[in-house]
DNA sequence: CTGTAATACTCACGCGGTGAGTAAGTGGAG
DNA sequence: CTCCACTTACTCACCGCGTGAGTATTACAG
């Protein structure tokens, strides 16, 4: 129906990483988000956005939530992964993100569950990424130097842009080397 | 009235910029963002989008509309600061940016109008910059140093933050030195 | 037996941003 | 001279998104 819908729907895949560990209600996934000292460091939301991003996660049809009756309580809504969220996950966790800026959120969710899933996983994530980080250097480059000296503030933000990106590119060889090396915890 | 108004206008300031210069209309500050080749690399901006903007500028009292007719055409809304506007945006163009990714848009627009103004302005605010991020790179690397190693991802995630901060620090040097000498054009 | 914390979820509202539309003058092709 | 396309200049209705606030039940401390 709604084209937009499903594609502006790139974060909230990282909230089906938390089904494929085993269905549970959006309760605990709340749960989870605000208390861990890793992803809630990243991405806080709030209770009533969960909910609302779950939602749309059903109407896509990524979950479903089963209605656990509980005694005379209101009943819990279990939601777990149909297979069309499975696929959909998987594509999002390998699949590197395109601009600087959908690192401090997107790409570090990623990695979050990629770290969590398998270790070979989070090295083809960080693979892809690389690349795709190494050829948008190169266009930044290349950029720059083809530009005629119109003005020093374009060629200010296009140096911010190359040195934000080489950082991110040392960072990405950082992590595959910590990740190699199982020199330590969780 | 609204607090949430006033606050979370902070990109809008760099709207006030064009008007420091001289009275213009909503049209004209659109051809200037979206065919420079400066600013409007950094910030694009819907033309509907951008008079809602303006006519939130000036319901909080920083830019007042003169309707100027113009024969039988429908009459021309020519927007110039207040005092209240000017006060605000010497305020914003002078305070650095609290978080990292503020950069990409706010600080670069911060600085596009500083170029603009006055190379000390200039200075001033990349001075400031300064200050602030080397600050928060600090306390970035205490947090890391005093974190028992929780987890790998946590450890990740304050890498990359430090990361992108350090690059930011030598970036602003780069903008000081640029500025200095007066090598080239614009 | 009162109050506060934890569990689990819902909803009405308001603002922001987009797409689309309006309306009048201008300049060149045929 | 007239039709069409472009430029100038501005408006509006919609709708999704996120927030604040509220609801309802159980558990447990004092």
């Amino acid at each position: 129906m709604n084209v937009g819908l499903v594609s502006s729907l790139t974060l909230e895949h990282a909230l089906l990483g938390f089904l494929r560990q085993h269905p549970m209600h959006a309760y605990e996934m709340h749960q989870l988000l605000t208390q861990s000292k890793a992803l809630g460091r990243v991405w806080y939301l709030k209770q009533s956005h969960l909910y609302a991003l779950l939602s749309r996660l059903e109407r896509v049809g990524y979950i479903v939530t089963a209605t656990e009756a509980q005694g005379n309580r209101p009943p819990r809504k279990i939601m777990s992964l149909t297979p069309a969220g499975q696929a959909a996950f998987d594509r999002w966790l390998t699949a590197p993100v395109e601009h600087g800026r959908d690192f401090r959120l997107e790409f570090l969710a990623k990695l979050y569950f990629a770290i969590g899933a398998d270790p070979s996983v989070a090295q083809s994530l960080l693979d892809r990424q690389r690349q795709a980080c190494q050829s948008a250097l190169t266009r930044l480059q290349v950029q720059r130097q083809s530009m005629e000296p119109e003005s020093t503030f374009s060629e200010l933000v296009l140096q911010f842009r190359e040195s934000q990106m080489t950082a991110i590119l040392e960072w990405l060889d950082t992590c595959a080397e910590r990740l190699a090396s199982p020199v330590s915890g969780k």
